[in-house]
DNA sequence: ATGGTAGCGTGGCTA
């Protein structure tokens, strides 16, 4: 079993790059984030032309949106409002070997601080909130999945340099203790890092703001792929797919990929 | 220290 993950910045926008990537990877099921688009303009039938008859999204107007489309069939999936807002992050769906959950974790801004920057408190609450939801709604006996943009790159070399970027967010030492913390919930295992040695640089995430993304290659791990304990002796493959980030019009995140002995 | 680019949807927010 193939899953993709993938923080697409306008399902519409870059549906035929989603095609290609299709086509070039055949992934059974596909999580989009920052899809920016309401239900009633999603390229359900598009995608179904494609393969993906099931289907479950949940988008608003311009801004985030998370979709899970499959080619194996899933129980009616569910929407989950986070700290009091119902802005389209967090979306789970139930497959007969596991859960699925799919999440945008808010980007928190630029100022690391709390006391001026409500984006900031609004990331960590979040993260807060998943934390203690997963604790008390499930245990790490559980076959289940989360993936998607976390926002957060926790591990040294997760970002382009770890020294310049612990002042900036989504590499704070107070994010990757909330971010770890989430982690340690239900015993996730970071399945990326469970095929990439610590040791080694790992993005998933290019600036736009960079002349040549490749040549600077000042990137961060942003995206993740996590699975309780029972599933993973199950991983046999991983993937980022970071050829999608010189596809013309790409988006500033590429593709994950893991495989499944399911 | 600053500014750099992109998407949505047409002014400014978010990333």
């Amino acid at each position: 079993m193939r899953i993709i993950t993938w923080n697409i910045n306008s399902v519409r926008l870059r549906l035929p790059l989603l095609q290609r990537l299709i086509t070039q990877t055949s992934p059974d099921i596909i999580c989009l984030q920052e899809t920016k688009t309401p239900d009633e303009h999603f390229p359900a039938d598009s995608l179904k032309e494609s393969g993906y008859e099931y289907q479950h999204f949940h988008g608003m107007k311009g801004y985030n949106g998370v979709a899970v489309i499959s080619r194996i069939p899933f129980e009616a999936g569910k929407v989950h409002n986070r700290v009091g807002k119902e802005d389209c992050r967090h979306i789970s769906v139930k497959f007969p070997k596991f859960e699925l959950h799919n999440l945008y974790i808010p980007a928190g801004g630029d100022e690391p601080d709390i006391t001026i920057n409500e984006k900031f408190r609004h990331k960590l609450d979040f993260i807060d909130e998943m934390a203690e939801w997963f604790a008390d709604h499930y245990t790490s006996d559980q076959p289940m999945i989360t993936v998607g943009d976390l926002n957060t790159a926790p591990l040294e070399h997760d970002v382009w340099s770890h020294k310049q970027l612990l002042n900036v967010i989504s590499h704070t030492p107070i994010e990757v203790e909330k971010h770890t913390r989430m982690q340690n919930s239900l015993d996730w295992v970071d399945a990326s890092r469970h095929f990439v040695p610590h040791d080694q640089k790992c993005y998933t995430w290019w600036s736009y703001r960079n002349r040549d993304w490749k040549k600077s290659n000042r990137g961060r791990r942003l995206d993740h792929i996590w699975v309780t304990p029972p599933l993973k002796p199950y991983l046999s493959g991983h993937d980022i797919l970071s050829h999608v980030r010189d596809w013309e019009k790409p988006s500033d995140h590429v593709p994950l990929l893991v495989d499944l002995d399911l």
